[in-house]
RNA sequence: CGGGGUGUGGCUCAGCCCGGUUAGAGCGCUUGGUUCGGGACCAAGAGGUCGGAGGUUCGAAUCCUCUCACCCCGACCA
C-alpha cells in the first residue's frame, strides 16, 4: 500500500481524552477512531490488526475442532426470559425500542436454541461452536478506549459433551489453544482460577495480561504457581486465638468511637481481638457478618456463598434492624432476626470487641461459642499484599491486570432451563454438558501495544504486524531513490511481502521517520541518497532499533529471512542464558499442546535433554503461569525453532551487546568463560560469519586496510626499484642495505597493522 | 448511580474569573516558491451560529438556569 494515496492519519499531538498508552497510540498510530463513549471505528490500519489476530484465532480454533458460526447479534427478548437473563443482566443489555428485541452480550442463549434442535445423540457429541463477532454490554462507565467498551468484537465459543470427562476435555482443550493465541499473539500472560459470577457453572479461569490500566486485582506467589484472582484468591493467615479463659461479656461508653481501629486504640485491644460488623440484605433477609479487625469483606467470595440477590444495608435499614448505626453494631442486642455468618479467622475466637447495637457502646470479651450462635463460617476476606503464599509460604504479590480471555465450565445450567437435552446409549434423556469461552479481540491488540511501545510508538511483532516491511523513500525529489524505491515496492508485492511504502513527495525525511516509528511495522527499509551512493540500504529494526546498512541487492533476502526467522529481542544490558531457554522451552511447549515428544522434535533435542531442562527451570506445564512468562525475549513461529538456532543467535547478539567482550559476555549470559568459549567453538564457523562491525569499527577496518595496502605497495615498488637490473647496478652495497633496512622496517610496521587488524577482528568474534 | 472536570475551525489549546472593535495561537489543509536523513522555511489563502436551549443585559464565548455529550476517580461489571 502506498501511503500517500492509503488512509493513514496519524497524529502529532495526544490525543486529549487519552490516558494510558494503548488507547493513545492507537489513536496517534490512526489505528482507530471513536464515535461515542465506549464505540469506535476501526480504521484500514487497525483492522488489519484485528484480521490478523482473529486468524490466529482461527487457526487455533480450528485446530481443537471448532466449527465456525455466525450468529446474529439480535436476539428476541423471549429467549433472554427462557434463561432468566434479562433480570440478571439487567441494565447492562441493550435493548432496542421497537422491538422485542435485545443486543446480545454473549450467545449461550443461541447456541443453545440450536444444540437443543438438532443435538439429539450422543453420537451427535462433543461439539465446539464458536464464532468471532461484535458483543453488545451497556457498560456503565467505558474507559481506556478499547479496554472496556459497549461493543466490541469476541471470539466466543461453546462445547456440548456428552459426559462431563467430556467437558474437562472440551474445557483442556480451550485452554491449550487460549496459550497458543495469547503466546503467537506475542503476549505475556497469566493464567489464574477466577470466580464464575453470574455465569455459573463449576470452574472458570481466567486469562490476565498485567498491566497498570488493568481494573483487576490478580494475587501473585513469584516462587510457586499460585496466581488468582483477588476475588478468589486465598492465603495462609492466622486465625484469632482462643484464650484459656472466656472472660464475662461487659458493656462499655465508647463516646464517638467508630472505625476498629479507634476501637482498637480507645479500649486498648489488639485488632487481633475486635471483630468488624457489616450488614447485608439477601434476598429479603437480613445478614450479619463478621470480619476480623480490618480485614477487607470479599463481596464476590459472600456472594458465592449466599447465592442469589445480595446488597450492603442502607444507613435506615442500619439503626432499624440493629438498633444503632455504623459503628456500633454488634450480634448482640440485635432488633431484628439475623442469619450470622462469619469469617473463617473468627472461629472460636472468644474475649473479643464487639458493638452493642446502641450507639456509643462496645461489647468486650464476647465468645463466639458462648455467646453467639454463628450460623456459618466461610473465608470471606480479600487477601492482602506480602501475605504469605497459601501453598509455599513466599510473600505474595498483588497486581494489577487485564483479562484477555475467561474460560467456563458452564455445566447444565442452561441445557437444563431451556430444556436441551439429548438421548445417551441407553436412551435415557440428559441435559448437555456444556462449556463457554471467550476472547477479547480488540483487548488482545490493546494490551499488546501496552506491553510493546517505546515513547515513540507501537513496536509489532511479526504475527500481528499490519504490513510486514515499511518502505521508506527518504527523498522523493531524487530520481533515482525514487527508481531505487520503486523497484523494491515491486519486488516485495510481486514476493507477497505486505508492504506499506511510505512515497509521499514534499514530506520531509524526519516526518516520514517519525510516522514509520510511531505506526510500529517491525522492518523499516530505508532508502535515501546517502546510502544509495555506497550501493546501500539501510535496514531499522524497531523492535531493537537496530540499524544495518546492507548492500541494495541483498535487500530482499534479508527481509525474506527476516520474516521467516525467529526473532531475539535482547535489553541493551544482555539477557541469562537461562531465562530465554526457559522462555522458549515454555513457548514451545505451549505450541507443542504440552506433548513433550513433540516439543523436543521442535526444539531438535533429545525427550531426556528435555526433561532436564524441565526439570532445571522448574517448569510445571499443568501449572503454567506468570512465572514463566514475566519477561519475553524471544518470538516464535508456530511451527517452533530449533534449540540450537536460539542459543547460536543469543550468543552472538549478547557478543554484539558486549562489544565482543568475552568475559563481558559471559557475565551477561551468566555461564561461565569456559562454557562460553564451549558454545563458541560449537558455533564457530556460523559466529565469524555474523560478527557484525558497527560504523566505526568498519571505517577503522578500511582505513588500516588501506594503510597496508600503501605500505605494501611502497615495500614493492622498493623492492622491484631495487631488484631492477639497472638499479641493482647503480645502487652501491651501502645503499643497498639502505633498502634492505626500509624494507625490514616496512615489514615491521606491516606485521603490526596486520596484528592490529587481527585483534580487532578477534575482539568482535570474540 | 455518587464525586470531579471539559465542550471554542480537522487536531492540541488560549480567551471566560472581571461582559464591550472583526474570537486568537500552534499544528493540519489549499496555492506558489525554497528545502530534503529525525516531526523544514517564506508568502498568500480557506475554514468557527464558541455543544444545545432558554434567560439577564443596550450588548454574552464570557454571567444565570436547564439540558446534551465526552473524560477522569469511585460504585458496578460474565
Amino acid at each position: 500500500m502506498r501511503l500517500s494515496q492509503g488512509f493513514f492519519p496519524t497524529q502529532k499531538e495526544v490525543p486529549a481524552d487519552a490516558i494510558v498508552p494503548s488507547h493513545q497510540l492507537m489513536l496517534r498510530a490512526g489505528l482507530m477512531r471513536q464515535l461515542g463513549a465506549g464505540i469506535f471505528s476501526f480504521l484500514p490500519l487497525g483492522y488489519a490488526v484485528m484480521k490478523k489476530v482473529m486468524q490466529i484465532i482461527r487457526e487455533e480454533m480450528d485446530a481443537i475442532g471448532g466449527q465456525e458460526f455466525h450468529l446474529p447479534a439480535l436476539n428476541p427478548i423471549e429467549l433472554w426470559e427462557e434463561t432468566d437473563r434479562v433480570k440478571a443482566f439487567g441494565d447492562i443489555m441493550f435493548h432496542v425500542k421497537n422491538r422485542p428485541l435485545v443486543l446480545a452480550p454473549t450467545h449461550e442463549e443461541v447456541i443453545t436454541a440450536i444444540a437443543k434442535n438438532y443435538l439429539k445423540s450422543y453420537k451427535d457429541l462433543p461439539q465446539i461452536w464458536y464464532q468471532i463477532q461484535a458483543k453488545f454490554r451497556n457498560e456503565p462507565r467505558p474507559k481506556s478506549g478499547v479496554l472496556r467498551g459497549r461493543q466490541f468484537t469476541m471470539k466466543d465459543s461453546y462445547s456440548m459433551d456428552a459426559t462431563w470427562e467430556g467437558l474437562d476435555n472440551s474445557y483442556d482443550l480451550h485452554a491449550e489453544a487460549y496459550k497458543k493465541i495469547y503466546t503467537r499473539c506475542g503476549l505475556k500472560f497469566f493464567i489464574v482460577g477466577a470466580s464464575s459470577g453470574a455465569m455459573g457453572g463449576s470452574r472458570s479461569q481466567e486469562f490476565m495480561v498485567e498491566s497498570q490500566a488493568g481494573e483487576d486485582a490478580l494475587v501473585l506467589c513469584d516462587k510457586c504457581d499460585y496466581a488468582a484472582n483477588i476475588e478468589v484468591a486465598t492465603s495462609k493467615i492466622s486465625s484469632a486465638q482462643r484464650f484459656e479463659k472466656s472472660e464475662s461479656i461487659k458493656e462499655i461508653h465508647t463516646p464517638n468511637v467508630k472505625t476498629i481501629d479507634e476501637v482498637s486504640a480507645f479500649l486498648k485491644m489488639p485488632l487481633s481481638q475486635c471483630a468488624k460488623s457489616l450488614v447485608y440484605i439477601h434476598e429479603e433477609t437480613p445478614v450479619l457478618i463478621f470480619m476480623l479487625g480490618n480485614d477487607q469483606l470479599n463481596e464476590t467470595k459472600l456472594q458465592s456463598v449466599l447465592s442469589g440477590n445480595l446488597r450492603p444495608a442502607h444507613p435506615e435499614e442500619l439503626l432499624q434492624l440493629t438498633g444503632a448505626n455504623a459503628g456500633s453494631i454488634g450480634p448482640i442486642g440485635l432488633k431484628a432476626k439475623f442469619k450470622i455468618i462469619a469469617d473463617k479467622r473468627l472461629e472460636n475466637a472468644n474475649n473479643l470487641v464487639c458493638g452493642a447495637n446502641k450507639n456509643d457502646y462496645h461489647i468486650i470479651n464476647v465468645d463466639f461459642n458462648r455467646d453467639v450462635k454463628i450460623d456459618e463460617y466461610h473465608d470471606l476476606r480479600t487477601v492482602e499484599d506480602k501475605e504469605l503464599c497459601p501453598h509455599c509460604n513466599n510473600p505474595l504479590r498483588i497486581t494489577k491486570a487485564i483479562e484477555v480471555g475467561h474460560i467456563f465450565k458452564l455445566g447444565t445450567k442452561y441445557s437444563e432451563s431451556m430444556k436441551a437435552n439429548f438421548l445417551d446409549e441407553e436412551g435415557k434423556e440428559h441435559p448437555l454438558i456444556m462449556g463457554s469461552y471467550g476472547i477479547g479481540v480488540e483487548r488482545i491488540i490493546a494490551c499488546f501495544i501496552e506491553q510493546h511501545h517505546d515513547e515513540y510508538g507501537i513496536k509489532w511483532e511479526k504475527s500481528i504486524t499490519p504490513y510486514d516491511v515499511h518502505l521508506i523513500c527518504v527523498n522523493a525529489n531524487s530520481e533515482e531513490v525514487v527508481k531505487v524505491s520503486e523497484e523494491f515496492y515491486q519486488q516485495l508485492q510481486q514476493e507477497k511481502i505486505s508492504v506499506l511504502y511510505d512515497d509521499r513527495k514534499n514530506v520531509s525525511p524526519g516526518f516520514k521517520f517519525k510516522d514509520a516509528d510511531l505506526l510500529g511495522i517491525p522492518l523499516q527499509i530505508i532508502v535515501g541518497e546517502k546510502n544509495l551512493k555506497d550501493g546501500k540500504i539501510e535496514i531499522k529494526n524497531r523492535q531493537t532499533g537496530k540499524r544495518e546498512l546492507i548492500n541494495k541487492n541483498e535487500v530482499f533476502n534479508f527481509v525474506n529471512k527476516y520474516i521467516n526467522e525467529f526473532n531475539v529481542n535482547l535489553p541493551s544490558d544482555g539477557v541469562q542464558m537461562d531465562v530465554v531457554i526457559k522462555e522458549l522451552i515454555v513457548k514451545t511447549l505451549i505450541l507443542a499442546e504440552g506433548n513433550q515428544s513433540k516439543a523436543a522434535k521442535m526444539l531438535n533435542i533429545s525427550r531426556s535433554q528435555l526433561r532436564y531442562r524441565l526439570d532445571r527451570h522448574n517448569i510445571n506445564f499443568e501449572n503454567l503461569n506468570k512465572n514463566i512468562l514475566k519477561q519475553e525475549y524471544i518470538y516464535l513461529p508456530s511451527d517452533g525453532v530449533q534449540m540450537d538456532v536460539v542459543v547460536k543467535e543469543l550468543i552472538i547478539k549478547t557478543l554484539i551487546l558486549a562489544e565482543g567482550n568475552q568475559s563481558k559476555a559471559a557475565k551477561m549470559l551468566s555461564i561461565s568463560r569456559s562454557q562460553l568459549r564451549y558454545e563458541l567453538d560449537k558455533y564457530k564457523i556460523e559466529v565469524q560469519k555474523s560478527v557484525i562491525l558497527n560504523e566505526e569499527d568498519q571505517k577503522r577496518k578500511e582505513q588500516l586496510k588501506t594503510e597496508i595496502r600503501y605500505l605494501e605497495e611502497e615495500r614493492d615498488k622498493l623492492l622491484s626499484e631495487h631488484y631492477t637490473e639497472e638499479e641493482q647496478q647503480k645502487i652501491k652495497l651501502t645503499e643497498e642495505e639502505q633498502y634492505k633496512n626500509k624494507i625490514k622496517d616496512f615489514e615491521e610496521k606491516i606485521k603490526q597493522l596486520v596484528d592490529k587488524l587481527d585483534e580487532l577482528i578477534e575482539k568482535k568474534i570474540a
